[in-house]
DNA sequence: TTCAGGATGTACT
DNA sequence: GTACATCCTGAAC
């Protein structure tokens, strides 16, 4: 079985956010099998990082999930309308995070599609196709993913991380070199504006 | 094509 | 009351 387990996560925040990119993120709901190629990812690095959410230690209802055990979602709501889906990463009790910005869809074009668009994926025009999955908030609205997932088993049934294209009868696309540069949105960090924790696909 | 502004609710001061 | 790990729309070019 391909599906990734908790030990993946508990590792190092960088090298997971690095080793994320070229895996599937399938989301299993009312929509069916959905499925997306991880594009884009940032690393939020705990209680030393300013741009974190649980920057100087803060222990919050809303930053939980950060706090527990690692391959968990840690999904948060922002700007009144929008989900930024998460993977806890590090052992238990080290809060950081993994923040997935751009997913290539893969399978279900159709419900995501109609989650995003409300039309089926034949009546999209292509600027639509372009931008079904490329950030945070659309891929949470593609994906159908909401607070209602925020602390599942990354390793369930409802939501998981897939290493194998072949698992998910796809064919495997070619290696791509990986870039990275400062995280997106986050000017008030200070010092930790610029760290190269964003990485993406050249 | 780029850009400014607004939407909208939760968390935290 | 303020800020926010965003996205969409409409106007100007």
């Amino acid at each position: 079985m391909s599906k990734l387990s908790p030990e993946f996560y508990a590792r190092d925040t960088l090298t997971v956010a690095r080793e994320l990119l070229g895996k599937y993120l399938v989301r299993v709901g009312p929509s069916g099998l959905l499925a997306g190629r991880i594009l884009e990812t940032e690393a939020y690095t705990g209680p030393e990082d300013k741009a974190c959410h649980t920057y100087g230690g803060r222990r919050t209802p809303r930053t939980e999930v950060m706090f527990g055990p690692p391959g968990r979602a840690y999904i948060y709501f922002i700007y009144g309308m929008y989900h930024c889906l998460n993977f806890v990463t590090e052992p238990e009790g080290t809060p950081c995070a993994v923040l997935i910005r751009s997913l290539e869809p893969a399978l279900g074009l159709d419900g995501i599609a109609r989650l995003r668009f409300k039309k089926p994926y034949a009546a999209l025009i292509s600027a639509q196709r372009k931008n079904l999955l490329n950030g945070p908030g659309k891929l949470c609205r593609g994906m159908d993913i909401t607070r209602a997932l925020n602390g599942a088993d990354l390793a369930g049934d409802t939501l998981y991380v897939c290493d194998s294209s072949a698992h998910l009868g796809l064919p495997e696309p070619p290696s791509r070199p990986v870039a990275c540069g400062p995280r997106i949105g986050i000017d008030y960090a200070e010092e930790a504006r610029d760290w190269p924790y964003r990485f993406y696909y050249l």
